[in-house]
DNA sequence: TAGTGTGAAATCTTTCACAGCA
DNA sequence: TGCTGTGAAAGATTTCACACTA
C-alpha cells in the first residue's frame, strides 16, 4: 500500500469532498479552491488543504486543485478503485429500504446477498436478489467476495449477528442496531437513529430563549 | 438551565452510556461500576467517569453507581424529560421505514407528521400518520409543537427542505440525505450510508495481508 | 497575485495515575 | 479494600499565519 496512514477525522471527511467535488465537476468547475470546497462541507479551508496533504500535493499554488484528479486522488485513498461486495442481515423496513437504495458512492459496493431468519421473509425479493436464510450466510460470503456486512435486525440479535459475520471473515460492518457491537477483529461503525435524536436533544435544550 | 456545557464527545457518548444502563437494569445490576458501563459501550473506565464527572458527581466511591439514579441524571444532562414532536420529510423508502420505526429511544421522541410532494404519496398512511404534502408543513409545525426535522428525501431537494424546515422554525435536522446542509441556525446530524460505506473501505485498505 | 502547503499555536479529547472516601 | 473523581500528561485535531510559487 502505498498511501502513509491517513487521521481517522480526515478520513471521514474525504466522501464529504469527494462528493463535493462530483458535484462541482457537473457544475463545469474543473479548478477549485479549498475555499471553495470549504464551502460546500461547512468545513475551515485550512482544513481542507491540511486534510488534502496526507493524500500527497495535488494542488497548484495561486490556482488551486484540479477537480478532477483532486477526486481520483481522493478514490484511490479510499480504496475505491475496486469493488466491494455487500450483505444486509435483518430484512425488516429498514434493511428493504437499504437493500433497494441502489446509488452507494459512485456505485463501487454492491450488495450481494440480503438475509434473515424469518420464514414468511426468506424468498421474498427485493430488487433483484432473493432473500435467503442467515443458515446459507458462511457459504455465500466464501462464494462470492464479501468484505462488509450491514446488520439491520432487531437489537437482541445483533451482536450474534455481528460474530457469526466475523466468523465468515468479514472485517467491517455497518451496525444499524441499538447495541454496541463487541467484536474481535471487524471494524464497527454504528449509525442509531435514537443516539442521533438524543444528541439533537441536548443542543435542543439550553438553545431555548 | 442548571446544567454546564458538556463537551460534544462527551455528549455523542451518553446515549451509550443510557442504553447501556437501561440494559443492565434490566438484567437487575442495581449498581455499577464505571468499569461494566465501559466494557458495554466499548471504551476505557477512565473516560466513562470523566464523561459522568459532566453530569456532576453521582457515583459511591468504592461502591459504583445506582444504574437508576445515574440513567435518570443522563435523561436530564441530555434533556429527555419531555417530549419532542418530529417531522420526516421525503417518505420514500427510508423514510417510511424511519416513520414505522416507533421505538425511538425510551419514546420521548413522537413523529408527528409525514410529508412528501409525490401526489402518489400524499394520503397515504403509515400506522396512524397519514402522508401530508410538504407545503401544509408551515401550518402543522406551528400547530404542533415540532423542534426536530428528518429529511429523507432525494439529494436534489434536501437544501431546499432543510431552509424550509428552518423557516418553520425548526432547530435540529437529521440529514440522511447526501448532501451537506447549510443551515442559518439549526443544529445538523448528517447520516450516510454511502459515506460510512467508504470509511468502512478505508480501512479495509490496509487490512488486506 | 491568489491560493497552496505546512510548521507552530491553540484547542479539544483521551488516558494515566493516584488521592480520597465509603 | 475497591472504586470514584480529577489534576496533569499525552495525544489528536483544528486553526492560524505565512513562506512560497505558478
Amino acid at each position: 500500500m502505498k498511501s502513509v496512514t491517513i487521521p481517522p477525522a480526515s478520513v471521514a471527511r474525504l466522501p464529504l469532498y469527494l462528493y463535493a467535488l462530483e458535484t462541482l465537476q457537473s457544475e463545469g468547475m474543473g479548478t477549485i479552491s479549498s475555499e471553495i470546497l470549504a464551502n460546500r462541507v461547512n468545513v475551515n479551508a485550512a482544513k481542507v488543504r491540511k486534510d488534502l496533504s496526507f493524500l500527497g500535493t495535488h494542488g497548484v499554488r495561486g490556482v488551486g486543485y484540479d477537480s478532477a484528479v483532486l477526486g481520483q486522488e481522493i478514490r484511490e485513498a479510499l480504496g475505491l478503485t475496486r469493488d466491494f461486495g455487500v450483505v444486509i442481515v435483518g430484512i425488516g423496513n429498514l434493511g428493504a429500504a437499504l437493500a433497494s437504495y441502489d446509488s452507494f458512492g459512485a456505485a463501487r459496493f454492491h450488495i450481494v446477498g440480503l438475509y434473515d431468519t424469518n420464514p414468511e421473509k426468506i424468498g421474498t425479493r427485493i430488487g433483484d436478489l432473493e432473500v435467503r436464510h442467515l443458515r446459507h450466510l458462511a457459504a455465500d460470503v466464501a462464494e462470492h467476495d464479501v468484505e462488509i456486512g450491514i446488520i439491520t435486525t432487531p437489537t437482541a440479535v445483533a451482536q450474534e449477528v455481528a460474530q457469526q459475520l466475523e466468523d465468515c471473515g468479514i472485517r467491517s460492518i455497518l451496525n444499524f442496531a441499538q447495541t454496541v457491537l463487541h467484536t474481535e477483529n471487524a471494524a464497527v461503525r454504528r449509525v442509531d437513529l435514537s443516539t442521533e435524536l438524543q444528541i439533537l436533544g441536548y443542543y435542543l435544550r439550553s438553545d431555548r430563549g
